[in-house]
DNA sequence: CTGAAAGCGCTAACAC
DNA sequence: GTGTTAGCGCTTTCAG
């Protein structure tokens, strides 16, 4: 094992370019204050030389570290690893975030950390010290934690809330949730469903009181009853199970059901093949992520898009842009969601 | 945005444990001559303080800088979470590569760059100034890139090459292809099935030779034929589907498929349901990847299960090794295969 | 076994 | 506009 120095430093360009460390300096950080034609020939000099600062070396002299960490919960991450349930949330993630990072120079490094444990603030405060990014990107449920949105501020570490839109420290960036949630719902009424179900989301999750809130709002539009049709899980199969359970089992049951993840609205139509209940004939569901495994099943699943990259996406430029001087910005950053219509969904039997 | 500097550094450590720097420093590596007392002093005081090192200052200095880069394919990555085929090689690599580099206090830096570029080099050298590395984990095709692997030899970084089990320079860590093409042939040969088709994946992966010479033995073996047997593809869903096309269409078709990749076993399936060829009755399909997406379709397949996590865990946890002085392995290490049966394979008719 | 000195590659502040 | 000086926090020599 060689002992790994930098091949080429700022002193090696310095001196092939003729000029002091500090103009190449100025240089590579786009400073003002350099005539064009030192420059070019600073340039000329990276270029030949092949020169790349190390990162290292910037963040000891106070300088970026060029690199964001995106926090997400431990236990949740990696559950989701194992079981192999298709989830396609932390690559929709790096693909938006890796991308705009690598677009401006940085890198995103993922990080895991235990949302329910009495030492995260000691977990964080590690993370940090080591690494000393320049941003950190919350991820549900991070993002609603008081405790690590209020360290982040503390230590001055601009930050975004992925799935958040609480006023406070941070830019907040969510999915338009509640336009998701009409989305679906006028999609089904525009069918001619008169009884639709919500299998909604824990509570711990904000987006899941905003998903309700359109649900409600179009029925109500529509002069359509929400009674004894609104069920919850924790995003689950186990939980979207009961939940399904207790809405087909009601007095008037719906013959369409929005669920509020993959997985719930499986558990559903599990229940409606078990039951002979043809899908979309007898029921029609909706699906609140459009994971690959939902394109898999049959029938497909009519699904809300979710654009988990250009959240992502948008986080990181707001955390980049902030270091970089940008105004910072007050307004939560909403983006839309889409529906893909498959074939979980057509007009109610009689309509 | 605060300045931000280090919060407590070994300095503050030293004055408070009452000792010198180095003496800190000796503690924080783990390095012999220090006395246990001196030791649980200073460990007493950096637990008080809560401090951390900063990676950076550790890189600066000279040492390690606790990261580990695995390197990705740019275009196929992308690709992959683009798609959203289901495929969750990536995660499966967080999995193993994440929790076995935090055992160590390290952390997994995922890192893309194009294979098929003239300026790779450039585009290494770079990523290896910048972030400067403890080690890279090359992943297929990476693995077998020589321009990758003679320049991070020459680099003296420590690298592991998944999927891989050509001598030279970096670990060898592969999946046992050949013992798992065996598996899957050895399952059908077991099922009565006599003429048992292959669909190999492209030439430039070293692993889809294996894979052949497995389905080869194992029929070899048995007294059954291979003559028309073999088809190849490149793992995508088109190419699968005409290599498909071309083994049912020959004189005498397979009762039973294998399929390098989940894409080609899918495009199979769909294949047979268009002829109306009742899967398992009339043509048994095999899957190489058991990606979520596979356990959702209709049947769900009987799929080789990659370990993919392990593989990478045993990859990082090699490299580690080595920079902590380990003996430099030189036999490539072999991670086995298993096979998940599930309802895409069963017994030909009449037999 | 422990400490003191030197310096890693870079940027901040200040001079010129 | 450009160069000079002084560190950042840590690990390496090398003395004691």
């Amino acid at each position: 094992m060689a002992r790994r120095r930098q091949a080429v430093t700022i002193r090696h360009v310095a001196a092939d370019a003729g000029v002091s460390l500090q103009t190449v300096s100025r240089v590579i950080n786009k400073e003002p204050n350099v005539r064009p034609e030192m420059m070019e020939r600073v340039q000329a000099s990276i270029a030949r030389l092949g020169y790349v600062p190390s990162i290292a070396a910037q963040r000891m002299a106070g300088s970026r570290s060029y690199l964001i960490v995106a926090l997400n919960d431990r236990e949740r991450t990696i559950a989701g690893w194992r079981n192999r349930q298709g989830t396609d949330w932390v690559d929709q993630m790096l693909l938006g975030g890796m991308l705009t990072c690598a677009e401006h120079g940085y890198r995103l490094l993922v990080e895991l950390v235990d949302t329910h444990s009495d030492h995260i603030e000691r977990e964080l405060l590690g993370a940090i010290a080591a690494i000393q990014p320049d941003g950190v990107i919350l991820t549900p449920p991070h993002s609603e934690n008081p405790l690590i949105t209020r360290l982040l501020e503390a230590q001055g570490i601009s930050f975004a809330r992925i799935g958040s839109l609480k006023p406070g420290a941070g830019f907040a960036v969510a999915i338009d949730d509640e336009g998701a949630a009409r989305l679906a719902t006028e999609h089904l009424v525009a069918l001619g469903h008169r009884r639709i179900g919500l299998i909604a989301g824990p509570d711990d999750y904000e987006l899941s009181g905003r998903r309700v809130t359109g649900w409600r709002a179009v029925l109500a539009e529509a002069g359509l009853p929400t009674e004894g049709l609104l069920a919850q899980g924790d995003f689950g199969f186990e939980t979207g199970r009961a939940a399904a359970l207790a809405l087909l089992d009601g007095p008037a049951p719906p013959s369409a059901i929005i669920a509020s993840s993959d997985q719930m609205a499986l558990a559903t139509l599990e229940l409606a093949r078990e039951r002979g209940l043809d899908v979309p004939g007898a029921l029609s569901v909706v699906s609140f992520d459009d994971t690959p495994i939902v394109r898999f099943v049959h029938p497909p699943l009519t699904a809300i898009v979710q654009p988990i990259a250009e959240v992502t996406a948008r986080a990181v430029a707001l955390v980049i842009a902030e270091r970089a001087g940008g105004a910072p910005l007050a307004a939560p950053v909403i983006v839309p969601a889409t529906l893909a219509v498959r074939a979980s969904t057509g007009r109610p039997v009689g309509a």
